[in-house]
DNA sequence: CGACGGGACGC
DNA sequence: CGACGGGACGC
């Protein structure tokens, strides 16, 4: 269903990028010649001796274009510097620049070697490294990050050591990773206009990718420590490396409704330990803030360490079990999807109005199955759905708290001005039963039909986008 | 009826 | 130094 027949056009020869070869020979080296030498790296689709209109003799100038650029690659690697024919000059070969460019500047691997990835926000550069060393040596991973809170933008350099490892990644790495090579870096910084960078509040809770993985990975900040990962108590214990004062202390967990003690630590001499004491009126105000809280960046840089404190409540019984285990779970759900995060406190001037839990953020008569975690934003989505929303299109926090509870959820899409959206799903079988269970219901007011999606219309295969 | 996006690095 | 031809159309 991917086969397309070769439709000629005016820069088919560059198509894909990097796949065609330059080459720089005696003049007697023939077509012949090349293709012997050349055809071991690949589907060979063209091979043309440049020769004088006139005279017919050959200009020492070859093209040799191979299906993909890996082949292309790994020939110009092995073949450069070679000897061809008894009594030639080594050749030279060289990426064709793309016959659009005009330029005769031979292409360096300086500009084959980076290739430029989109990546789940978790990742990290031993991630990245892992996922893609599997096409070669690499040289280095690079994330980009926000330079103040230090966010993944959810964007990576791998830089490889052969051209054709970096086009073998581009070829063959999963295609939700968008890799294409890196354009060289340029003196020229006109790129970040990120003055707000630091102000906006917009990261964790408005981004899918990271509001399941935080979850997802935050795991271990929670459990970190794991001597307390069993207790829940309404008292908690926040530790910090920078000193904090009280008051500080007191604005970040007072964003929580429901604090009736805030009291740092300090030492038999008096001296503050950067330690804190918080507790709450009731039982989901701490979970929800140590779920918040815990591994929060305050100040930027200096992450917060929040754990439950023994407080001596009798936990004993079965039913108080069980309930401390319904509230817990209840504001983990909350925690997890809520709008409300660390974007309020990172608006650091104004504590003023922290948006606290509203609960139901989805009314609807569906009954819906719990929350489920997100599939990881690269994960091959196997069933798409295609949803009409009427009168308008839902927020997509919302729908992701709807579409997630079928499991495998790998993103919510809306068509910007359209009342219509995509929902992917790792797993058809999650599509399927999503469809059943909403189409035709009421969400927040509106009525959805909830389909499968026809194909994307496959244009042309035109993927590259090299530049 | 209601249909397909998104990406850049402190020297 | 070393850079761009030839072929050719269906439901």
């Amino acid at each position: 269903m991917e086969e397309y027949t070769f439709r000629p056009s005016t820069d088919s020869l560059d198509d894909p990028p990097n796949s065609r070869l330059f080459l720089v020979t005696s003049k007697s080296v023939s077509e012949e010649v090349i293709r012997e030498h050349f055809s071991p790296f690949g589907e060979i689709q063209d091979i043309w001796v440049v020769k004088d209109k006139q005279t017919k003799e050959s200009k020492g100038v070859s093209f040799v274009k191979f299906a993909k650029s890996s082949q292309a690659c790994r020939a110009m690697e092995e073949m450069h510097g070679k000897c061809v024919a008894e009594g030639t000059k080594p050749i030279k070969v060289f990426i064709a620049q793309s016959r659009a460019s005009g330029s005769h500047r031979d292409v360096e691997d300086e500009e084959l070697t980076r290739i430029f990835v989109m990546i789940p926000k978790s990742f990290t550069e031993e991630d990245l490294k892992e996922t893609f060393k599997g096409y070669g040596d690499i040289e280095y991973c690079i994330i980009i990050k926000n330079k103040t809170t230090g966010e993944s933008k959810g964007l990576g350099y791998v830089r490889f050591h052969k051209p054709s490892q970096a086009a073998t990644a581009i070829e063959n790495c999963d295609k939700t990773f968008r890799a294409i090579l890196a354009e060289p870096r340029t003196k020229n910084s006109s790129a970040d206009n990120d003055y707000f960078g630091s102000m906006r509040s917009d990261h964790m809770a408005s981004d899918p990718a990271m509001s399941a993985y935080s979850f997802a990975d935050g795991g271990s900040y929670a459990m970190g420590d794991g001597r307390c990962s069993d207790i829940i108590t309404r008292c908690l214990m926040v530790a910090s490396r920078a000193s904090l004062t009280q008051e500080q202390v007191y604005a970040l967990f007072d964003l929580i409704p429901g604090m009736e003690y805030c009291e740092m630590q300090r030492d038999p001499y008096g001296f503050n330990k950067g330690q804190a004491m918080v507790r709450y009126n009731n039982l989901g105000s701490a979970v929800y803030a140590k779920e918040k809280l815990n591994g929060f960046e305050f100040p930027p840089g200096n992450r917060l360490v929040v754990s439950y404190v023994d407080d001596g409540e009798d936990r004993s019984s079965p039913v108080g079990k069980m309930a401390m285990q319904l509230v817990a779970a209840q504001m983990m759900s909350m925690v997890w999807n809520g709008p409300a995060g660390p974007q309020l406190m990172k608006t650091s001037a104004g504590y003023s109005a922290p948006s606290v839990p509203q609960l139901p953020r989805v009314q609807t008569d569906v009954p819906l199955p719990p929350l489920r975690k997100l599939a990881p934003a690269d994960s091959r989505v196997k069933e798409r759905l295609f949803v009409v929303f009427n009168p308008a299109p839902l927020p997509v926090d919302v729908l992701e708290d709807v579409f997630c509870r079928f499991g495998s959820l790998v993103e919510v899409y809306l068509v910007p001005g359209r009342n219509v959206g995509y929902i992917k799903y790792g797993e058809r079988k999650n599509a399927n039963d999503a469809m059943a269970a909403l189409h035709g219901k009421v969400v927040n007011g509106v009525k959805l039909k909830v389909m499968l999606a026809d194909p994307p219309k496959e244009e042309s295969h035109k993927r590259q986008r090299t530049y």
